[in-house]
DNA sequence: CGTGTGATTGAAATGCTTCAATTATCGTGG
DNA sequence: CCACGATAATTGAAGCATTTCAATCACACG
């Protein structure tokens, strides 16, 4: 294990960028970009990026406000997307998985931060060359054209999430975003296998651990879920779970 | 004044789009186009417009679901993206002004729907002439690059807005984005013209039309501001309403 | 086998939602 | 120009969900 903070460098080839869809909404730039580019500019890319590595726990990949100098992929590993307020506040903006992009900047800044959730192999394209790139590949912009198309329908999800009033519901769509996706959905024993804290999951959906807590205890009261451990769930109703993820009464 | 929701059609030149930012989160595709294009790319983009004219009132431009044919553009008027739940409820997206851009699709399908909140003249952007134009030309497709990774992050800006706890914070922050915008604040007599009701406003910051109007109420007797009209705000207190738009306790 | 972090649960206070009634505003036609 | 009607806004009150502070519990790691 690492035990150290800094990420650790190499310029090897990295390898090719070949994971599906982001899981959950993900604010910030981040889609899976293996199934977008030819294998020819997965190349072009690679050839100007860099791997890094870094620990789990919350290692710190930038800040906000940090001059921004670089675009991410995540290679292996989960990622998390947060702002901060003044009053010391955290809105995580989403959790990014291998094949997720993200470091979008404004005016030369990162304008959110980035941490790890466990263990991560990034792969660095630095601004300066990505945009050389771009400016001579007219395919490889059509193709990031429309991935940003992409995480803007991601962020409107989300939005209409938050825009839901109570937790049960935001919580049930939080749950079925993950179920969706193998890494952490075992459909034979319908065990999910959750990543993050309840106070992640809090901040993400807006509200605070304590009520997720409750709202986990409620879905279990209601035989939606049983937890096996705080962080391993098992659906025991996926149809009443996604009733109530879309918003309909349960 | 129309009297018709069907929109009158022409196709003559429309007129260049000059117009400054957007004011309110825009989680839709939106953001002034004059000031990121030449000249030169504007007109190419306008050889390709038709001008379509709408009248006031939740005049219906697109639904959810609608086969996308077109990219738009505002040319004057005020249009309301949404987004429509199962069960009726409504998310308000973004409220777009002049030189916004709406109507990004998913599979040939609009995901949200726009409506008129003025009359409004729109300039529609044939989907596949566009998508023709775009990969000739690299230099369009980097502003559009740029255009799109600036709506995330006012996609992003919403997110922390809707994240924030209490709706005193929320409506705070909503009302600074509009005194940003001279179309409707006058800073000289610190008046603010709010072209969208309660309701809309609700929507859009996650609550009810009742909560918004008991918390202009309590902003009212905190001194922060005067309501003329319903609509016409007069802001007495800007750097209070500005620390509680920032988070800060008031 | 301790120890610290994360998770859960309790209880009081606050804020929000909903239903309902009242009041204000704005566009329309007399 | 004023009156009218429809829509929007405001306010009240009860019920409910969430927040906050606090304490306890469980688990993972060393």
């Amino acid at each position: 294990m690492n035990d150290t903070v800094r990420p650790s460098t190499d310029t090897t080839k990295p390898r090719p960028m070949v994971r599906a869809r982001p899981f959950c909404a993900a604010a910030d730039g981040s889609q899976a970009i293996g199934n977008l580019l030819t294998p020819a500019e997965q190349a072009t890319l690679a050839g100007i990026a860099t791997t890094l590595r870094y620990p789990a726990g919350d290692a710190p990949i930038y800040a906000e406000g940090d001059e921004a100098r670089a675009l991410f992929a995540i290679d292996s590993g989960l990622v998390r997307i947060a702002r901060h307020g003044v009053d010391g506040s955290r809105h995580v903006l989403g959790f990014l998985r291998p094949g997720d992009l993200f470091g979008l900047a404004e005016d030369g800044r990162y304008v959110n931060s980035a941490e790890t959730l466990t263990p991560a192999t990034l792969l660095s394209f630095p601004l300066q060359r990505l945009t050389q790139l771009l400016v001579e590949d007219a395919r490889l912009q059509l193709h990031l054209l429309t991935k940003a198309a992409h995480d803007l329908r991601t962020a409107q999800r989300q939005l209409v999430l938050l825009g839901q009033q109570d937790i049960h519901h935001r919580l049930a769509s939080f749950l079925i975003d993950f179920c969706g996706h193998p890494d952490f959905y075992e459909p034979a024993g319908h065990m999910l296998t959750l990543p993050m804290t309840r106070l992640d999951i809090g901040d993400y959906l807006g509200t605070s651990a304590e009520t997720v807590a409750r709202n986990f205890g409620r879905l279990e009261q209601e035989g939606v879920l049983t937890r096996i451990t705080p962080k391993r769930i098992q659906i025991r109703d996926m149809a009443q779970l996604m009733r109530l993820a879309s918003g309909r009464a349960g």
